[in-house]
DNA sequence: CTGAAATTTCAGTAATTAGTGAAAATTGAT
DNA sequence: ATCAATTTTCACTAATTACTGAAATTTCAG
């Protein structure tokens, strides 16, 4: 692996286990994105001197997350990967994912614990804070879902414009 | 500890351990928002069957996200917590600082590995896809510095206009 | 100053999470 | 249908991360 492809992939395993992902499922997609031709496991195990069997678990929770699309090649009986080519698109799955895996069912406890009738006044205060968190959530995610349709173009657009909305908004 | 109180603050717990935060300090600081009286360590302690040493670790942690203040109560040497009563804020700072530790040094990876000269094309074609995270990451977060500039009225604002943002834009 | 109350540190242990290799299952060309 | 290539599963081990209790340090009222 080249220096420079080394030092991404590096740094993206370390990023990858700040979250919730793990060192080598970091590893492996960094790989994976800077690779122009579809990888195989045997390749990214290589790559990465890790286990088939790692890569194998890997790629299932790359799959899983979307990250990832299977490509098959002419008279080879491996299954290759490669990521999106919009680096956009990337960023949309990994929101709408996470979105799916951790924000609804928040939002789901939340609006359950609102319903209950508060017991004391703790319980009113504890209410009266897990409402402005709801109401913050679902406006954020409803602004992300509405900003989706816009195009690429209109989005770049939109970021360009920062806190020029502002003006607009008035 | 309530019912009510206790789901939510198990809820944290879990949702935390997926991200970088380990359980105990979700459920610590699920614990401090939701309550209306400042927060001292012992109390934490017993509302979360957790070690008095833990919970002067998990308090640090707070602390350097910037997600807690600390306050002293008349007549009493004990430290007392609170979280920031706008929620504004409490996802402010966490946009700040997860920025701070995590793109911020990102970038500058990236920015360094854009800088070499490329050695052959599968370095050339890692540099252009670095190259549009980089621009990517950028845009989003200059834009996230220009949002905060907006009042809390400005931002709702916003993010109920969605994608009407199209229109204003064209 | 003194010393009791409070907090922090840290070495040791517990719990959790990640990674491996061998074996099982699947796939698809012949 | 067969079987070699490939992928997946899973029990076990390794590595990492979290938690505790005892001891050290800090704080501050008297």
């Amino acid at each position: 692996m080249s220096p420079l492809i080394e030092s991404f992939v590096r740094h993206f395993g370390e990023m990858g286990s700040r979250w919730g992902i793990n060192r080598t499922v970091g590893q492996m997609y960094a790989y994976i994105v800077l690779s122009e031709e579809p990888v195989n496991a045997d390749e990214l195990a290589a790559a990465l001197s890790v286990s088939r069997s790692n890569v194998s678990m890997g790629l299932k929770e790359l799959q899983s997350w979307n990250l990832v699309r299977l490509k098959h090649i002419a008279g080879d009986r491996k299954d290759y990967f490669t990521a999106p080519e919009d680096v956009w698109e990337i960023a949309r799955t990994l929101l709408n994912e996470r979105r799916k895996r951790e924000i609804d069912p928040t939002l789901t406890v939340m609006r359950e614990l609102l319903m209950d009738k508060p017991a004391d006044r703790g319980e009113r205060y504890a209410q009266s804070r897990i409402e402005d968190m709801y109401k913050l959530i679902e406006m954020m995610t409803h602004w992300s879902d509405e900003i989706q349709r816009l195009s690429p173009k209109q989005l770049a657009r939109m970021l360009k414009l920062g806190a020029g909305v502002s003006k607009l908004l008035s």
